[in-house]
DNA sequence: TATGAATGAGCGTTCATTCAT
DNA sequence: AATGAATGAACGCTCATTCAT
């Protein structure tokens, strides 16, 4: 309900509104925010209430329970971001520059706007109950589905290394660069995604 | 205190107790298993009596509250793992080997028998408060020191990547196996060392 | 917050609600009663809850902790009281009649309506802690300072003891009476309040 | 027992050990140290125990129970002070000159070697339980006997008021001194002696 | 929709007391 | 006498959730 309806792949079907100026926008993001920066059991519903500006019993109206909006943040994102993902490999021609632009999306995706978002679905995925966690799976689908269809398609430019055990290898360098990497910093996004990106291609040259 | 004497670094010098059939050692590995599998914040210090049969207020005989044995977890994993990749630097003789060993080494500290703690230092850093997680640094420093000394030492081999990034995008690699890769699955620890490796070797051949 | 504003003296400047008959005034005085009675720390907030007849979690809605309790029902008796003497003062016209009047005064918040607080000033001034013992005697300077004018003010007709010191003299005989003046017993309070006057006053005459 | 054989009269008939270099005179000065400055309730048996330096279990030697250590502070400071009260009075010729002897008798207790457990008295009263306290109204008998005596004794002297009041009176102003003189300030213990005898003698002369 | 008092189960922690050594 | 690990009931307090208004 809250997410609207839900289409015959168990996926909401509505748009994401994690990004709307919606009193359930500003909720998701005030969620992501102090789920984030104070973890997940230690926020209470009164605090995200005042962090929007209502009172505890209020968020009650919007949802159902506490655990359903850290479920509906994690959702959301990967929905949008999924959504991010698919115009990007659309406007790239070549298989090895769709990989690279998926790299840029996901770190975007950690270190831009949908940031904490991003970071808490690893960051609390523990926090939510097996049927949740179900949930949300069939949204990180949407956003996992595209990541392997790019990998294989790239396959003779990249590593000898499975699409699957690469993806998990690659998921594990760019989520992790959220406890390290400062946009502030000398690195920058671009340079970053280059040095990732050359670790999976292919060994050539450098010889003569 | 829990840990005996603080030697010059601030590290406490008495041996790890995490692997030891002393009634500590059972609380720690038992603490480990359910702040990892039913997280930290839901864990309760009655649960965790109960794994090692006894009553609630005993637990603080032992220790001087909940966090402190989260934190006596990661800091004795951490130490323990220091000493057992320090072994294996020893052991091998090309810098490429050395690099090898640490990773194979972190792979099993994943994934044999201190994986649970290991897990916990990623996914329960956040429980700890900022004091604490000053202190067990001090101990993971001892830890991340090896890694940094190793890679450099290999830089010739490996690719052009900042020794401290490359350490990052490496941890981010390893530390995510714990939630995809399975022992009893097709792909051996040593096989996932290979590729893992390979990811990081610099680009030679495959040319004529 | 719990009494509203404060004023510019740091002294709650709202109407003190001890003898209310609103919930807050409710509770107040069941704690004094219980407080007294049992003692501060032998009363638990579940006996306090309890004598209302709301459940243990409810008395946080009105005070955040058990201290804060014991604190307000200080503030605010001293408070109620000091604003009786002020009246009772500028009702008599002589400085002794005025001291009388103070005594009386005294006695009868120390045996009628507000003597389960006011006894607790007295005998649970130990269980609060050093912060809130300071915002108390904020509350209780008020009433001291009525009570050092008064006897300033009578000064010629009475024992040339300094005023400070009478006046802690005084305050002992009359707090002490809590443990052994009944009202119902044949001593009245006006008879006692002549007694403790007649020690205060000037030797002078009986003789011819 | 813990106090030797009992007499006749139920008042135990051992010498007080309150001020002996014995474990258990040790242990009641610790007591009556901590109880008075932290209160009964919020001191624990291991910081009594670590006062004198034995473990929190070895308490359990002495006495049977932490209420029975309060009950020894109060009956065992009556006694000593009954005692020297009694070698007061008869080293004093006079009725008045009694009566003022057992005013400095009194503030001495409450202000020398016995003056935190004599404190302790009043302000711990409410934490004995109610057989306790009945058996340490039989040591303040032996005292208050003697009090009693000296003042009918006095009686032409003193202010005309029923005895029994007058040393209720009389008890209010000594005891609360505990709160507000010091011994160290510009006012002498023989002064204040002298201000307080003189609030109770008969009012005669200053006129011709 | 929003409020906010109330709920009530459950939390981490305390601590007098026991008892095998 | 002393130890110190263990007990277990009780504590103050928290907090997601409910519901009458």
């Amino acid at each position: 309900m809250a997410l609207g309806g839900v289409g015959q792949s168990g996926v909401p079907s509505s748009r994401p509104t994690l990004m709307d100026e919606s009193p359930r926008g500003r909720l998701l993001r005030a969620a992501a925010h102090l789920f984030l920066t104070r973890g997940y059991a230690q926020t209470t519903v009164r605090d995200l209430a005042r962090a929007v500006g209502i009172l505890s019993g209020s968020i009650f109206h919007h949802f159902d329970s506490k655990e359903e909006i850290l479920e509906a943040v994690m959702t959301e994102v990967s929905l949008l971001n999924a959504e991010r993902m698919r115009a990007a490999t659309q406007s790239n021609q070549t298989p090895l520059a769709r990989v690279r632009a998926l790299i840029r999306c996901e770190l975007d995706a950690i270190h831009a706007d949908t940031s904490e978002a991003m970071t808490l679905l690893v960051s609390e995925w523990r926090s939510l109950g097996a049927p949740a966690q179900e949930r949300v799976l069939l949204a990180r689908d949407r956003y996992e589905e595209i990541w392997l269809g790019a990998l294989r398609d790239a396959a003779d430019e990249l590593v000898a290394i499975d699409a699957f055990v690469l993806r998990r290898l690659l998921q594990g360098m760019t989520s992790s660069t959220a406890t390290w990497f400062r946009t502030r910093g000398p690195l920058t996004l671009d340079a970053l995604t280059d040095q990732i990106l050359s670790l999976l291609t292919r060994k050539r040259a450098r010889v003569a």
